[in-house]
DNA sequence: CTCATAAAGCAAACTTTTTGCGTTTGTCTC
DNA sequence: GAGACAAACGCAAAAAGTTTGCTTTATGAG
């Protein structure tokens, strides 16, 4: 019994929670927000209501559930060759889902949700992204600086814009927070933020 | 016709907004968030559901309308004589409010929120009291930086570490951001976060 | 194969949310 | 200030969502 998660993962109830998220990501795609309610979730994934409840609560954790797969710790990172690069590659792309709508709204759903174990996941994944790339740099002889020097100088000042600033999450800024991390203050001068 | 806010800011429409925040206030403190509900709410404050409903929406946002003023731009701001004191003092006490169980469910009612105006209100707060504390800090002829690099270096750690990290969100880092924003680097060394 | 039980189905209570309509009450104009 | 206008509230019925006890299914272990 080495099962990953869950008392009983076998068969049913993973194609449960697989249609329940399918169903999710279904009407979350084709249709107004007022859709997304579990009597109508339940119904596409062909199960009873009940049986969201009972495993997920309510609406707010199971939208989050689902809105953290978004967050795929597998996802190929980007390789430019330097840690500057791959960093600014990264929040790019990063940036542009977040702001997306559906980005926006399953960053709420997430932020939305109780469950501290979340909020851990984030964090994870953020924090293995930046273990990969600068475990990359320091293959090629590159100089990096500890990771919650990262977290501080890069991931910290994009996720508040990401979250309170929105016009201020701009691959611009990306840039500036990623050189004033990386290198000396080569950066310093004007601009908003 | 200067009415700060809302079509009809007079007289009854104000009372009952002010019998509702009371009437959330009282149930936050006294009950199990079980009772906190809509109907509960309209009960204790002598109005009906339908009114509820119709001006806030869903209790989502009824929350976040409360929890917002606990951000009162008008606290009177500590003076301790020098800018990294009164960053670490105001700070301190930010932290303590946002870690407090209470705190903590205001910051997540906040979070849970889909109005951008209430985030906005959130970081327009920060960047008042930082504006505050710089200007008194130039009037004693002492250099500061820019809002928007104490925004970074300060705020943006802080504020990351609530939401995703609370064990890090210590008094003790927030030294070291407020070190690093001001100083200059006197602070490098060791240190988790 | 059989058993114990976690998880799902079902359906009936129960609660919350929505909605139409009538009434109250600020606000603006004259 | 008197009246018109409309915003906001009250009320109550209808609709929708949620909870819960019991039954059934089927996984995983022996």
């Amino acid at each position: 019994m080495t099962g990953r998660e869950g008392v009983r993962p076998g068969g049913r109830s993973a194609r449960v929670q697989q249609a329940v998220h399918a169903a999710v990501r279904a009407l979350q795609e084709s249709g107004s927000r007022e859709m997304l309610t579990i009597p109508r979730i339940a119904e596409r994934a062909g199960v009873t209501p009940s049986t969201l409840y009972r495993r997920w609560g309510n609406l707010a954790e199971l939208l989050a559930d689902v809105s953290l797969e978004r967050l795929r710790p597998d996802e190929t990172l980007p390789d430019t060759g330097t840690l500057a690069g791959d960093l600014q590659a990264w929040g790019d792309h990063y940036l542009e889902e977040m702001l997306s709508v559906p980005g926006r709204l399953a960053l709420n759903d997430i932020m939305a949700s109780t469950d501290d174990a979340r909020r851990e996941r984030c964090r994870r994944y953020t924090e293995s992204v930046l273990e990969t790339l600068c475990w990359r740099a320091r293959q090629r002889g590159e100089w990096t600086p500890e990771i919650p020097r990262l977290v501080d100088g890069v991931i910290a000042p994009m996720t508040y814009r990401l979250l309170y600033d929105r016009a201020a999450a701009t691959p611009a800024n990306l840039a500036r927070w990623i050189a004033h991390s990386l290198g000396g203050p080569a950066d310093r001068g004007r601009d908003p933020a």
